[in-house]
RNA sequence: UGGGGGAUCGUCUAGCGGUAGGACGCCAGCCUUUGGAGCUGGCUACCUAGGUUCGAUUCCUAGUCCCCCAGCCA
């Protein structure tokens, strides 16, 4: 799954890796991080960068991936997230063992950093308003110009600054700043503003700060302080890179990180980014974090989809620095080859069809043997009570069926999964609509099991509940929830105007096999030709909820589909 | 039109001077008590133009296209 030869690092932050451990950079030592700001949830991209860390953390012996909260920025992040980025690492399957960090915890160091940086004429405090200080940069085209407040002195700077701290400015009156270059052509080195007032308490330090340090300033240093040797980040922090390095050195830190950047996760057919999933929960577009619908780690876990499969799909991914979109049905192919493997297997019909087997024995219930998992022998068999009155599902029985349409239709033979061989001999109609109301059939008696003494084929095996013992269910079917990808979406149109109307559909009628009336939430199955289903905490005692996580490749939707054209 | 990155099958991704591999997808077939799973076989790619070389996807030059950067967000 890595690489074809198995030898050599699988992508080029594994190579760099490789190669700085071969020359003997930082004595050794490998030590990740991942960093998330605790203002939202963790969606299926940070389990790319997680199993990139994670995962090299692993790879070398004694290193280690440290969880670091990023939480610089009072007025977005909230301890909930906190909470819940923990949950989520450690159910992908990941331990940061006990390296679990803030960079809260290091503003007082931080502060020092910045009166070192002032005592060295690196930084200083500029009293231009926002504004002032964004006509002052500059364009990508023009050169910023210094601010008037460039020159003050390291005593004034310090002294400002320690004001700055106390508290006696309002928000927005003062910055800290580097002092570089207001004319690079790097518009990240033109002075980055290092400090910012904000008489906001935060989460874990409360009202101890009024003064907060920005990104640049903040990420850098918290990775020197940790030792980390290798700061993997994504490709917009490029860019970012000469000023990571520039205060790693000015600011004298104890050891020098090197950051290292990949393309981030970007899935067809749906939205990634924290503004877009933030949008959809906000507005009530779906029903919160945990929608199945989103690829939230909350959202794919409540929809079934399994740990494994979201790292098998990740390893698969690979890391590399071009922009990519990976295709949907390649991340449903890892959900679908882990489910194979370990799904027990149980009937459900979702949309009910009542089958009457004329010549079967009004009271007889049959209780017959079903294998559970055909992948999986040590898995066993169940009973599944069968009768004279069962329910099919309405696209196994065609009146008039089409061209390589081998299902249910009058005058044909199926099995009925485990139970008998039928044939059509009639069918009852809705006077009104015409809809077809019940199917009529005859069994054969000597095709107990499913086989017949002589051999006779049929073509097609449907699925079935009996009517008597069937228990009722909600059945929660999901598709993709863009019609559009993103990048195919007109700048000057909302991009929630492609949001697919159908990307939930609710069946309320659906009738399952009675050994599914109390599966427990979160237990997963595959319903028999259909697909993988996963029980929802909606269920109640009396009726469980069932999420489709992924359906089961169907070959007669695709030979519809190019009938129709 | 400043700076930083990137361009290989439809989609991801290998390849690091010897003539393109894997996965998904798609097509055909086998098998099948899930039209599932599995198994065969096939399909399609090096952004362009020059150059260096016996030989270039790999090196050089010039273009083209795509992404990112002008938050007191990260």
């Amino acid at each position: 799954m890595t690489t074809p030869n198995s030898t050599g690092p699988s992508d080029f932050v594994r190579a760099i890796i490789a190669a700085d451990q071969a020359a003997g950079k930082h004595g050794g030592r490998i030590v990740t991080r991942f960093p998330p700001e605790p203002n939202g949830y963790l969606h299926i991209g940070h389990a790319k960068s997680i199993c990139l860390n994670f995962g090299i953390a692993l790879e070398h012996p004694g290193g280690r991936c440290h969880l670091r909260l990023d939480d610089t920025n009072p007025t977005t992040e909230d301890p909930e997230y906190v909470q819940a980025i923990q949950e989520d690492i450690r159910w992908l399957g990941f331990d940061w063992n006990g390296y679990l960090f803030y960079a809260s915890d290091y503003f007082e160091r931080l502060y020092e950093f910045a009166v070192t940086l002032i005592k060295k004429g690196k930084a200083y405090v500029d009293s231009l308003s926002a504004d002032d200080i964004r006509a002052y940069r500059g364009t990508l085209t023009q050169p910023g110009r210094d601010s008037p407040y460039r020159t003050r002195s390291v005593e004034e700077n310090l002294t400002l600054f320690a004001r700055m701290r106390a508290g006696e400015f309002p928000d927005g009156a003062h910055v800290l700043r580097a002092k570089i270059d207001m004319a690079s052509p790097n518009i990240n080195l033109r002075d980055p503003v290092l400090y910012r007032i904000r008489h906001v308490a935060h989460y874990r330090t409360g009202d101890t700060w009024c003064i907060y340090p920005s990104y640049d300033f903040a990420h850098p240093l918290s990775d020197a302080i940790e030792g980390i040797t290798h700061s993997i980040c994504t490709l917009e922090f490029e860019d970012h890179r000469p000023l990571y390095d520039w205060v790693v050195a000015e600011a004298e830190a104890p050891h020098r990180p090197q950051q290292i950047e990949f393309a981030r996760l970007n899935l067809s057919s749906t939205v990634m980014s924290k503004r877009r999933l933030l949008e959809l929960v906000d507005k009530r577009l779906v029903a919160g974090w945990d929608d199945p619908r989103l690829p939230t780690l909350k959202g794919l876990r409540r929809r079934g989809v399994t740990p494994e499969a979201i790292r098998a799909f990740c390893e698969h991914i690979g890391v590399a620095k071009r922009d990519a979109v990976v295709d949907t049905q390649l991340f449903e192919h890892f959900v679908r080859e882990d489910l194979n493997r370990r799904s027990p297997r149980a009937m459900a019909i979702l949309r009910p069809l009542k089958l009457i087997i004329d010549n079967y024995p009004e009271h007889l219930v049959e209780e017959l043997d079903a294998v559970n998992n055909p992948e999986d022998p040590s898995a066993g068999t169940r009973k599944v009570p069968f009768c004279k009155e069962l329910y099919i599902e309405q696209d196994d029985f065609r009146e008039d069926p089409p061209k390589q349409f081998f299902r249910l239709a009058p005058g044909r033979e199926v099995r009925l999964r485990y139970a008998y061989l039928v044939t059509c001999v009639g069918l009852t109609k809705d006077p009104r609509t015409g809809e077809v109301t019940e199917v009529h059939c005859v069994y054969d008696p000597d095709t107990k099991g499913g086989s017949s003494r002589d051999q006779r084929k049929v073509k097609a095996t449907i699925h079935w509940v009996s009517a008597a013992h069937a228990a009722p269910a909600e059945v929660r079917l999901y598709s993709h929830l863009l019609t559009a990808e993103l990048t195919d979406i007109p700048d000057d149109k909302e991009w929630t105007a492609y949001l697919n109307p159908h990307s939930l559909e609710r069946l309320t009628g659906c009738l399952v096999e009675p050994s599914l009336r109390h599966a427990p939430v979160g237990a997963r199955f595959q319903f028999e030709r259909q697909g993988y289903f996963c029980v929802d905490p909606d269920s109640s005692a009396e009726r469980p909820v069932f999420n489709r996580t992924v359906s089961l490749k169907d070959t007669w939707a695709k030979i519809q589909k190019a009938q129709q054209q």
